[in-house]
DNA sequence: GGTAGACCTGGACGC
DNA sequence: GCGTCCAGGTCTACC
C-alpha cells in the first residue's frame, strides 16, 4: 500500500518548466516522464529507500508526492525536505532576478533543478567534466545501479575501491577524486551544511569549493549555482560556443571567455541565471521544450557537440 | 602566474 | 573496420 500526500509550492510554480530547467533532470536516478509530466526517483529516507513520484495538477499551488510503499511521518518529512531542495521551492530571490533581468518575467523562468543533496550535486558536476553528455548519463546510471539506487551517499562511495568505480561505473580517471571527495564529506571534514549556510559569503564558499579534489574553477562556479548562489559564471566550452553562435563574439577562446564575464557583469549576483536561461532557450529553440525531451533520445543529444548534427 | 601535457571513456568522423 | 579526435576540466610540472 502506497502513501500519497501534498506539499505547498510557491506562487507561480510550474513543475514541468522548473524541473526541466537544468540537465540534471536527465541524470539517474531522476526520471522525467514527458507524457505524464511527472518526476520520479528513488530517495534515501529514514525508513529505507523509497520510490517517489512528484506531480502537479494544472497550476495547482500544491504538489502531490506518491510513494510506492508506506511512509512514516519521519519519512514524509524527510521526503518533503529532499524534494524542496531538488525543486528549489524555497528560493526567495526569483523577484530579484526578474528585476535585474526582466526578459524572464513573462515566462516565469528562474528556478533551477538540482539534486536532493549537496554531495549528489558535487558528484554530478565532477562526472560532467571533460566528457560528452552521454558519458555523464552513463556514469550516473552506473553509480545508481552498482552502489545505491537512490544515488550513492558519501559514506557508501568512500568505502568503494577506485578501481571498482572505474571498471563498473565507467568514471575513468575521476575514480580516486570521487573516493577522496566522498571520504572528506563522510568524515565531516567537508560539511555540506556549511556550504548551504547563507551567512557565509560567496567568496568564502567559492574558495572552499576550489580546495576540494577534482573541483576546478568551472566546477566550483557550477556548484555555486546549485547552492543557489548565482554570482559566478561556470565558463566552459559550451559558454564559448554560446558567445560565438548567439552573442556574435569573435576571437580565440581565451578572449571570448573574458568577454563573457564582462557581458554578464550587469546582472550582478544573478548573472548565472541570465546566462543559463539564454543557453537553455537556445537548446529549446533547436529541440523543442525540454519537458518534451525523452532521456533516451533528445536528452542525450541536446548539448553543443550535437547541435550541428 | 602562465602554459603544456596527461588523463578515462565513448561517440563522431575520415579513410 | 580502424585510427584519431575531442567533449559542459583538472592537475601537475615546469618555466
Amino acid at each position: 500500500m502506497g502513501t500519497v500526500f501534498t506539499i505547498a509550492a510557491p506562487r507561480g510554480y510550474r513543475l514541468k518548466r522548473d524541473v526541466c530547467s537544468y540537465g540534471y533532470f536527465l541524470l539517474a536516478p531522476n526520471r522525467w516522464d514527458p507524457r505524464s509530466g511527472t518526476l520520479s526517483r528513488t530517495l534515501d529516507l529514514p525508513g529505507g529507500v523509497a520510490e517517489v513520484t512528484i506531480a502537479q495538477e494544472g497550476r495547482s499551488p500544491r504538489l502531490t508526492l506518491a510513494a510506492g510503499g508506506r511512509l512514516s511521518r519521519a519519512d514524509r518529512a524527510a521526503a518533503e525536505g529532499l524534494v524542496r531542495r531538488m525543486l528549489s521551492l524555497d528560493d526567495g530571490s526569483i523577484g530579484r532576478f526578474h528585476r535585474l533581468d526582466p526578459r524572464w518575467k513573462r515566462s516565469g523562468r528562474g528556478r533551477l533543478f538540482r539534486s536532493p543533496t549537496f554531495f549528489e550535486d558535487v558528484v554530478k558536476t565532477v562526472t560532467s567534466c571533460n566528457v560528452a553528455w552521454p558519458s555523464t548519463m552513463i556514469m550516473n546510471a552506473r553509480l545508481c545501479e552498482v552502489v545505491n539506487p537512490a544515488f550513492p551517499s558519501a559514506g557508501q562511495l568512500a568505502r568503494k575501491r577506485p578501481s571498482m568505480l572505474r571498471a563498473r561505473c565507467r568514471v575513468g580517471y575521476r575514480d580516486r577524486r570521487l573516493v577522496e571527495l566522498a571520504g572528506l564529506v563522510a568524515s565531516g571534514e567537508v560539511d555540506g551544511a556549511w556550504f548551504e549556510d547563507r551567512s557565509n559569503s560567496d567568496d568564502e564558499v567559492f574558495e572552499a569549493l576550489r580546495g576540494l579534489p577534482g573541483i576546478g574553477p568551472y566546477s566550483a562556479a557550477n556548484i555555486m549555482q546549485l547552492l543557489g548562489r548565482f554570482s559566478r559564471l561556470p565558463v566552459d566550452t559550451e559558454s564559448v560556443r554560446h558567445g560565438r553562435a548567439v552573442l556574435g563574439m569573435a576571437g580565440p577562446s581565451r578572449e571570448i571567455e573574458r568577454r563573457l564575464h564582462a557581458h554578464y557583469e550587469p546582472f550582478g549576483d544573478q548573472k548565472f541565471r541570465s546566462y543559463w536561461f539564454e543557453l537553455w532557450e537556445f537548446y529549446e529553440s533547436r529541440h523543442g521544450p525540454a519537458w518534451e525531451w525523452e532521456a533516451t533520445s533528445t536528452g542525450r543529444l541536446f548539448t553543443a557537440a550535437k547541435l550541428n548534427a
